[in-house]
RNA sequence: GUGGCCGUAGCUCACCAGGUAGAGCACCGGAUUGUGACUCCGGAGGUAGCGGGUUCAAGACCCGUCGGCCACCCCA
């Protein structure tokens, strides 16, 4: 193996594996066109100070696992780590939210974390925001929108919705305050991890998976209890909404987003047949974020779904048929061939557009051409050799059909390729 | 950052109480004239991740290091 490799958590997508990808984004771009999404396209890198400001100072993301460096002229800029922040930047400085805006934006992302299943370091996000409606039917649309995707992707059956509402900020503060006070009382019992949460990020306890650190919090302040009236309808009123809509949900109390910036509804999508990595695609309303960023107070909720768990989760389902590469494949052999069917292929792209068609180069003997040829799973062959030439003729061959004794090939007229080609085609 | 497992041909793996490597697949060529698939024959391809140690002798044992996978943490 060379010393010179990919960057430990990114990796190749090779063809086979990109037949995936491109089911999955065709998929997710047709779904937010039918919404009346358009797309928002962002740079990849921005300054620093705009996660710093955005994600949260304290989160896991911004102290360890930022790419983050100084350009030339000393300014810090970094990998974005996720699409929300910059999607706001850029909706703020190109001036577009005097009106309700919906968009959406597809890309990589960088974290500086230990790849593990369902997790690179360059990862790949689709991100949909939708700002300027402060109501929760914007909530509902967007769980619906992904809904539909799910069953566009043939995925309905391996996801399911949590939903929580985490209330506003004042109301965070006031139940974290009441959690670390219960949770202070029975420290010790408490898991190791938990305990250090205790003092960084009390909230986060709340999906630990430790069962004595889950029984503790049972009999523990609820995050509910805090919730002001406002956040309380909002919630119901969502409730109602994917009640009538028919999509089902759990509400999960002790959903917590990651991000600061995320306030009322959060939802997420998770399943359980991608290891450790459950979460598949994941969002919630972030209303102060636009004003604490510098642009006008603008309610805004949004989400983000993982490619690399959504293309696993599609090829555990096995969702996406193979396509065969191509559908003819053209031999030939000797330099007057070569000419022919390089002049007669591009003749045939011409007036087929959508005709794939792979022409052998690099020579060799009609034996290895058509083993090519056959591996190359074209369902026909264009053969050229001196004969042709003389003849000024092709050899149409099926690859799929006739038998050994009797191969199905003929020779016809160049001036009858296209009618013999097509007939052979649509059988 | 922490832990577990792993690192032998392009790929998937084997061998071995430690004595300088093998299979399947893939690849290339052949089985009489210009033709694939199945079959048969032949061929090419590895400084056994890297460095050090133990030993007369190490891919096999020990240490380190790098890399991979999975999990923790965190998150999409």
């Amino acid at each position: 193996m060379s010393e010179v490799t990919a960057i430990r958590g990114m990796r190749d997508i090779l063809p086979e594996e990109a037949l995936r990808w491109q089911f999955l984004e065709r998929t997710v771009a047709a779904v937010l066109a039918a919404y009346g999404y358009g797309e928002i396209r962002l740079p990849v890198v921005e300054k620093t100070a705009l996660f710093k400001r955005s994600i949260g100072e304290i989160t896991d993301i911004v102290e360890k696992e930022m790419y983050t460096f100084d350009d030339r002229n000393g300014d810090s800029m970094t990998l974005r780590p996720e699409g929300t922040a910059g999607c706001v930047r850029a909706a703020i400085q190109q001036g577009i939210l005097s009106t309700p805006q919906r968009l959406w934006y597809m890309g990589p992302m960088f974290r500086y974390e230990r790849p593990q299943k369902g997790r690179q370091r360059q990862f790949h996000q689709t991100g949909v925001e939708a700002f300027g409606v402060a109501t929760p039917d914007m909530d509902a649309e967007l769980i619906l929108l992904c809904a539909r995707l799910w069953r566009r992707l043939g995925l309905t059956d391996c996801v399911e919705l949590q939903i929580n509402s985490i209330g506003n900020a004042r109301a965070r503060k006031a139940y974290r305050d009441a959690l670390v006070d219960y949770l202070q009382a029975h420290a010790d019992a408490l898991d190791a991890d938990s305990q250090r949460r205790l003092h960084s990020n009390p909230l986060r306890i709340l999906d630990s998976k430790s069962a004595e650190t889950q029984a503790i919090l049972d009999g523990g302040p609820t995050l509910e209890e805090f919730l002001d009236e406002e956040a309380d309808t909002d919630f119901a009123r969502l409730c109602e909404l994917l009640n009538a809509a028919g999509v089902a949900y759990t509400v999960n109390q002790r959903l917590v987003r990651g991000l600061d910036y995320y306030n009322k509804t959060v939802f997420e999508w998770v399943t359980d047949k991608l290891g450790a990595q459950g979460t598949v695609c994941a969002g919630g309303r972030y209303d102060g974020l636009v004003q604490q960023l510098g642009g006008k107070s603008t309610p805004a909720v949004g989400f983000a779904m993982g490619m690399e768990r959504l293309v696993l989760l599609l090829a555990e389902q096995g969702a996406v048929a193979e396509a065969a590469t191509v559908d003819v494949y053209v031999v030939a052999v000797g330099a007057d061939a070569e000419v022919m069917a390089l002049v007669a292929t591009e003749r045939i792209r011409e007036e087929n557009p959508q005709l794939r068609i792979m022409q052998h180069m690099g020579g060799g003997s009609f034996k290895s051409q058509m083993k090519k040829a056959d591996k190359s799973g074209a369902r026909v062959a264009l053969i050229w050799g001196e004969n042709e030439v003389a003849a000024h003729a092709v050899t149409v061959k099926s690859l799929r059909e006739g038998t050994v004794e009797g191969p199905a090939q003929s020779t016809v007229p160049l001036i009858e390729l296209d009618s013999t080609l097509c007939a052979l085609i649509a059988s």
